[in-house]
Formats: C-alpha cells, sequence, structure tokens
DNA sequence: GATAAAATGATAATAATTACTGATTTGAGG
DNA sequence: CCTCAAATCAGTAATTATTATCATTTTATC
C-alpha cells in the first residue's frame, strides 16, 4: 500500500511562503521564515518537507552554482538569472527555447529530453552600484 | 609582490588527465587516476590544484547538479548533456546560441553577461538498453 | 649546494544535507 | 467524541563533499 501524506501546519507554512516569494530561498532561509510561525520548527522537517514538495512535483530544485539548493514554488518552465555580484536569482520573463533541445541532438547518439539554461549577469540594483562609482 | 606558481608534477599528471580525457570526472575521480601515478598523493593536493587550475583558466569547473564538481580542460564556451539514468556527462557538438542573452534581457532590469545551458536526456548507450527492453 | 617560497601528504575542520529516534499530530472508523 | 495506526515532528547524530591547517618535501634561484 501507497504511503499516505497526511496534512502538517509545518509544510503548509513552507508552501505559503515559496509560493508568495520569487526570490527563491534556501533551505536555510526557509527554515529562518517558518521559524517566525513555528519557533521550534526543526532544520530537518524544512529539509524533510522541501524534498517531498519537490518530489511531489509541486516545488522545484534550483541549482544555482553557490553550493545551496534553492526552491520555487513556480513549476512552470522558466529560466533565471544569477547576479554575480550579490549572488541573488531572478525570474527571467522570456519564452522557453525547446527549439535548442533539438539542435543539441543533431550531433548527439542519445536523446535529449530537456534543458535547463542558467543566466549570469548583474541584476538591477547591482548594476546601479556600479554605474555610479 | 604577487605569489609565483611552482611546478608541480601532481598537478601536470591532474593537467594531463583532464587534457586527454572527455568524461568530465569528479575531484575524486581524478584523485583515483593520479594515485595510479603518485600512490600517496593526498585528496586535498587534488582539490587544491583543482581550484589552481580553475583560478587560471586552464580548467573549467561544471556543475551538473548532482552535488559533485566536475571538471573539464576544454574551456572553450560548448554545452553538456546529463544522461538522467546513469549520470554520465557528454559534450554537446553545437554552436553557442549567445543570441540567447539579448532575448533574456529584454524584460530584465539588469544586465545579462553570458549563460550555461544543461540539457539533459539519455546518452546513446542507455538509449540503446531502453530499446532492448 | 644553500636558501626561501611554494607544494605536498596527512589530518582536522566546515558546512550542507540526510538519517535516526522517541514523542506528537493527524485522520479515518467505530 | 474516542481510539489507534500511520505520518510527522523536534532534536540530534551521521554523512559527505570540500576546505583549512601544518610539518615536511619539492622547486627554483643565487
Amino acid at each position: 500500500m501507497a504511503t499516505a501524506i497526511k496534512y502538517s501546519r509545518q509544510r503548509e507554512c513552507i508552501k505559503e511562503y515559496l509560493m508568495h516569494t520569487d526570490t527563491h530561498p534556501t533551505a536555510d532561509m526557509v527554515y529562518h521564515h517558518v521559524r517566525e510561525q513555528f519557533p521550534k520548527v526543526s532544520l530537518g522537517t524544512v529539509y524533510r518537507n522541501l524534498s517531498l514538495l519537490t518530489e511531489l512535483g509541486e516545488i522545484i530544485k534550483l541549482d544555482c552554482g553557490d553550493g545551496y539548493d534553492h526552491f520555487d514554488a513556480n513549476t512552470k518552465q522558466h529560466y533565471h538569472v544569477v547576479c554575480t555580484e550579490c549572488r541573488g536569482v531572478f525570474d527571467l520573463h522570456m519564452e522557453p527555447i525547446d527549439h535548442v533541445n533539438v539542435l543539441a541532438g543533431v550531433n548527439f547518439n542519445g536523446k535529449i529530453a530537456g534543458h535547463h539554461i542558467m543566466f549570469y549577469g548583474l541584476c538591477e540594483e547591482c548594476l546601479n552600484k556600479h554605474n555610479q562609482e
């Protein structure tokens, strides 16, 4: 028999938080937020629920190359920019370019199923700081 | 005065190995290879030299999303496929598509400097295994 | 060769994540 | 409303990739 999933207030809080932010928080950032509402919450609980929600497809795990997993409740395919200055992660509002999968497959003898694109550059705030100097 | 870099046989071995493979090995895989020639080599030495070579721009560090850093002596911009079955990392022989940087910048108020694309799918070997079943 | 700086091997430390454990919460049936 | 089994929790220990430390060895220059 498959394992039934029961409601938990902590998991709900995690999900709510991710659905109302676009900052792509790390597990630790989620932990600190949940702690405002559940001061005794365990970091393990946060990790367990982030994994569970990821498995369920309700959230997405992002690899931004900074050694932390970031989480995003926007599960539609979309791309991100990482600011090389502040390490912030931002959504990009551009259409997915799935034709690159075809391009990639031309000289590859396997099967291309999809892709992730991670852009890097400067966010608005850090760009302005640079321009002022 | 800037720190001078002195030759070391271990670093040379690491570099040679990376230049003659296209398997994008992890630090641990490099370690095991170097050990064949230098049985007493330390894992710390491997990590230190991989970091140094990366800083010097002689090799590239790849983030394949499997929790390990992978290394590549091919420093020209190129894309990779990760096999979702065997977790292998393979080179793709396609032209970089830098115009996506422009597309990404259209609705982004910062500055796009570049991008990485990571494709996922099945490598030739795993694809054949699937087809045989 | 002698010398000083850099690199090494061995080991300890760090830090993100995962696993374990006994107590608490949840939800379905009576 | 009560009960009970299963799921979840808090707290903590374990795991694991990577980095830092340090005495010794190697490298390059005089």
